[in-house]
DNA sequence: CGGATTTTGTTCCCGCGTTCACAAACTCCT
DNA sequence: AGGAGTTTGTGAACGCGGGAACAAAATCCG
């Protein structure tokens, strides 16, 4: 069904898409838009959803079912057109024209995200970076400089910027988001180890190095007492 | 079958721990970790399932529920010794002594990770930073310098390093982790944006910057176009 | 000492996500 | 044109995780 196109006054009961697509699909959507670049570039023009879930990194039943609820973009006996569909999911993520960020706090974390080529190039545009240090005030990472915390408010309404980018350190963080939430901005992504608690309407998500560390090391330390326990290939569920 | 005690023939059903705690719960052990820590710190000696909760943003009734997947650590009609399931978890995750640690690609992002404190203080070490920049070379990061990818192999012998961490660039990841894994590492931190291939037994977990990004996107799109076709509080699932 | 109160540990139920399996649709070859 | 071979899109079964509700245990107070 054309999106643009028909007057959504009848909620069909049989409708695939009452406005809203399955968190875990979104989740993988950005993945498959990845290797569809990546495919585009290497110059592959079609491709079945067996080759595109393994350039993703997923089982093709999957691939299949996530690429259902955008709609029918492929074409039985064929496959998908690379380039059709990467425009598909790109247009459905929202990230066909550059979205304004901001990021606050700018360690060497917040540096390595500024410079991180992966936000400029994949539909999103860094309007500032913003540091509560007086010291680093001027200095510039690329062709911005670093600007006080106390622009933060006249940049998010200047720029209608809707997505916030915390990298400071865990005490300051909750007060940045605050600040981020009340001038405007609905979705932070935050690299502070912690608990952020938002109003409605407002997605946090989070990144969080050393937690991910600790899932490794579990995993890590179950493998070790399975192998020093007991000899023989325990049936170890994957 | 398990030789001690009672010819149990019968896989109990009940038994809650057949040697594996659920992935979903894993994941937020370290969440848990560190809100008794800052407790702890805080002074406090003992704290209910609620507060503990609260602190760590879930449902006491969730949280609960993981941590009797651990045994029975807390007294009924009195809460939790923060020091003592503090320590309880930790042992559990396997962080109560530090894990060996290597850091491949010195970019940016590697740089900011060898300064992050998060990975020193919370049972990681790290023993090696590699990049294959010669020009780096001898560069200091803290106390350590850089060395040469040619040491990867050695290094990982030498210190018994079973996680590794790549912030190489993309085209570097996927050659980095083959001669990772040969080398012994059973468990891999993936910040490149590349799918990583690995054999059974290795575990992988992947953070990936535009991907978070992307996601907020899609919702962002969301709330926007909910907000200009329909002026009314349309019922967002949050 | 016994009842009221607090808080844990567990059970039950529901919904989401994954996977299998298959029909429909399309191409290609004879 | 028709049949064989592909490949998508989807319906149904299944298992896992989340949340509410409850019973068991421990403390507190009269």
């Amino acid at each position: 069904m054309s999106p643009a196109g028909a007057a959504q006054g009848t909620p069909e009961p049989g409708l695939p898409r009452p406005g809203g697509i399955p968190e875990a699909t979104v989740a993988r959507l950005p993945v498959y838009l990845r290797a569809l670049v990546a495919l585009a570039d290497r110059g592959v023009c079609t491709c079945s959803s067996e080759e595109l879930a393994a350039a993703a990194g997923v089982n093709s039943s999957k691939l299949r079912k996530d690429l259902s609820y955008l709609g029918s973009y492929g074409r039985r006996g064929v496959g998908y057109d690379v380039e059709y569909l990467r425009y598909q999911i790109a247009r459905e993520i929202g990230v066909t024209q550059d979205l304004p960020v901001v990021i606050v706090g700018i360690g060497n974390l917040g540096h390595a995200l500024a410079n991180y080529a992966g936000f400029t190039s994949r539909g999103f545009r860094i309007v500032a970076l913003l540091d509560s240090d007086s010291d680093r005030l001027g200095e510039r990472i690329g062709d911005l400089p670093i600007r006080g915390l106390e622009e933060l408010e006249g940049i998010v309404a200047d720029e209608h910027v809707a997505i916030g980018v915390i990298a400071t350190p865990a005490p300051a963080a909750h007060q940045v988001c605050d600040r981020l939430v009340s001038a405007g901005v609905t979705s932070i992504l935050n690299f502070a180890p912690t608990v952020l608690t938002v109003p409605d309407g407002v997605d946090v998500r989070k990144v969080d190095l050393s937690i991910e560390l600790q899932i490794l090391a579990y995993h890590e330390q179950r493998k070790a007492s399975a192998l020093s326990v007991d000899g023989t290939a325990e049936a170890v569920t994957a």
